[in-house]
RNA sequence: GCCCCCGUAGCUCAAUGGACAGAGCACCGGCCUUCUAAGCCGUAGGUUGUAGGUUCGAUUCCUGCCGGGGGCGCCA
């Protein structure tokens, strides 16, 4: 946000030091003052000393960046929009102005309303897939942290400038596709599937695990609808057709109540016809071994890179009997991705256990001449346990479903509204408690790095103190409850005409991070960052609020306090917005 | 055997190679005639797993070791 402010005074440093004969090439970088109540930037000239070092002359570092420090500062003066310049332990720190910056990043924030946050559109397109569920099957809290991440991660993307594409990859072929198929015409042919098609559909996929082992002619009689799925106007394909479509039902109800929305749907149905294309002209290629019918096809990936270590292993791209493995539609859906659409990035949220599948692909690929998919990144993500490090699994049916997750949120948020707000209507509650069970529960998948496994256990999962959505939401509310009482117009614009508090101070100060820490979120793929500074945001504005009364101040006070409170609301909301989190506006 | 990830307060987690390693939970003690107490303030809590290395400076980068988790030819 003071990048106009900090180039001139680069210029200004580089002028310096080019007149002092000090050797400063490499580019300044900028931080926050860190300590609270002061409010500025800084930079520090270590490196510019230890240049000098390594260049023969002779100087203690830390006390040469002090002097350079002193030196700049005396030079610099104190510059237009800054109060105070001071050298410190080798850093040159510069006091903004209060008055004139804290106008600026108001007026800003209130200008630019929903927009405020945003970067300029770069022209860059990036696809991001992520949710992929597997049709046949329950959605549990696990698939929660794919879909949540790879929303917040579109979304941030979209704010730092990007064209978004958001690509669903829907799981609904395969083996265990078709063993739940299997287990239908046994045990079920002809039901119809209940209101709760979702967890139905889940527990027939369970059973059909179990019954499988149990049936040792199973594994053929799967086989043979294998077969039969081939040609589309046999039964098996139209009751494939047919319990796939009960899943998808389910899945898009889900995506709507979670706000989450997909420009593409993929399918792996779809893939199979590409991807033995593209595996004949490997084996033509003798990229592809093919051992069939002895063995699966399968191309040998270190080999192909010519690595004496075996570092990329192999990837199966065909059963011995012919039909195709996900190793073979990744190949062809990562090509075709940049078929669809004109991308400069194509990037999959995937668990991080298929790590090396994507640089199997990604390097065979790359080994074939695809020269897009040096474009392609794998973001992965931990899982989530449930207490004991057990892995959530769907053929053992160990999983807490996420309707079971929302219900108890949700019905947990409407107590703790009553107890606190008892005068709402009920209308008004039941959507507080909506928004709010939605948020508490995205919001702690997100706070999270990428690396870190989540553990789920109900406690914590429904705490809605401290670190968590409600913390952050109620301070939206609290801000959005003293604009409701104005009932003019927010005040024209104006510098403060009194000397601001420290909490002001510091809350103006985080609010002019969103765009910084949008980039950077974008840069990283990583929403802690958003998370974090929302939480912070909160945190300061209920300091404020605690601090500096509005509607009982001078009026003069309460001019600019109530551009404050507008700006801090309207920032609370937009990184809420990136999260996919609902700001209600009462709690 | 090869590869990847994690290790920071009692617990769960933060921390662009930078100034004093910060939050939440839990514990203890305060604050509702005052813009919603789903809140605020205070006390306490640390040899950042360990041994080296690089650096002016390391929780951060590199190497070894210890502990935990994950992946590695016909599931996805």
């Amino acid at each position: 946000m003071f990048e106009q402010e900090q180039q001139a005074i680069e210029e200004q440093i580089r002028a310096y030091c080019k007149q002092q004969d000090i050797p400063s090439t490499e580019e300044l970088k900028w931080a926050r003052i860190p300590f609270s109540g002061e409010w500025g930037i800084a930079t520090s000239f270590f490196q510019t000393a230890a240049n000098e070092a390594r260049s023969g002359k002779k100087v203690v570092v830390p006390q040469r960046a002090q002097e350079i420090a002193e030196g700049v500062a005396e030079h610099l003066g104190t510059p237009q929009g800054f109060s105070r310049v001071e050298a410190v332990k080798g850093y040159l720190n510069l006091y903004f102005s209060t008055d004139e910056y804290a106008r600026t990043v108001l007026d800003t924030v209130i200008t630019q309303g929903v927009e405020y946050g945003n970067g300029l559109a770069n022209g860059q397109s990036v696809m991001v897939e992520f949710s992929q569920p597997n049709t046949h099957k329950a959605l549990h809290v696990g698939h929660l942290r794919n879909m949540m991440l790879g929303a917040a991660v579109a979304n941030i993307l979209e704010c730092a400038g990007y064209e978004v594409v958001r690509s669903n990859y829907i799981g609904d072929f395969g083996r265990d596709v078709m063993k739940w198929i299997w287990n239908y015409e046994k045990r079920h042919d002809g039901e119809e599937p209940p209101e709760d098609t979702t967890r139905w559909m889940g527990d027939l996929y369970a059973e059909a695990t179990q019954k499988l082992e149990e049936d040792e002619a199973g594994e053929t009689e799967i086989q043979a609808l294998f077969a039969d799925w081939e040609s589309k106007d046999s039964p098996t394909y139209k009751l494939w057709q047919k319990t796939r479509q009960w899943s998808l039902d389910g899945f898009n109800d889900v995506y709507t109540q979670m706000g989450i929305h997909f420009d593409r749907f993929y399918y792996e149905s779809e893939m199979e016809e590409s991807a033995k294309e593209i595996v004949e002209e490997l084996i033509s290629k003798g990229i592809v071994t093919d051992d069939r019918p002895d063995g699966p096809a399968v191309i040998k990936v270190d080999e192909l890179l010519g690595l004496d270590k075996e570092t990329y292993r192999v990837l199966a791209v065909l059963r011995s009997d012919g039909t195709s493995l996900y190793g073979a539609w990744d190949l062809a859906l990562a090509q075709k991705k940049f078929i669809d659409y004109p991308l400069d990035r194509s990037v999959y949220v995937v668990d991080v256990r298929q790590s090396l599948h994507f640089q199997q692909v990604f390097k065979t690929l790359e080994a074939v001449g695809f020269e897009k998919i040096k474009d392609a990144f794998h973001l992965p993500y931990e899982v989530v346990n449930l207490p004991g490090n057990l892995t959530m699994s769907s053929r053992d049916g160990v999983i807490v479903l996420l309707e079971d997750f929302i219900r108890e949120a949700t019905q947990r948020a409407y107590d703790v509204s009553l107890e606190t707000n008892p005068e709402l209507d009920e209308v008004t509650r039941k959507g507080v408690a909506n928004a709010v069970a939605l948020g508490s529960i995205k919001y702690p998948l997100l706070a999270r790095d990428n690396t870190k496994i989540a553990t789920f256990d109900w406690e914590t999962a429904l705490d809605f103190n401290g670190h968590s959505a409600p913390y952050i939401q109620y301070a939206h509310v609290r801000a959005n409850s003293i604009l409701r009482r104005v009932d003019k117009a927010l005040p024209d614009s104006s510098n403060p005409t009194y000397e601001l508090e420290p909490a002001e101070i510091a809350l103006i100060e985080l609010i002019s991070q969103i765009p910084d820490t949008v980039q950077r979120a974008a840069d990283e793929y990583r929403t802690l960052h958003i998370t974090n500074l929302a939480y912070d945001l909160a945190k300061a504005f209920n300091d404020f609020y605690n601090r500096c009364p509005v509607l009982k101040a001078e009026p003069e006070v309460q001019l600019t306090r109530l551009r404050l409170v507008a700006a801090a609301r309207q920032s609370i909301a937009n990184c809420l917005r990136i999260l996919g989190i609902e700001a209600p506006e009462v709690m």
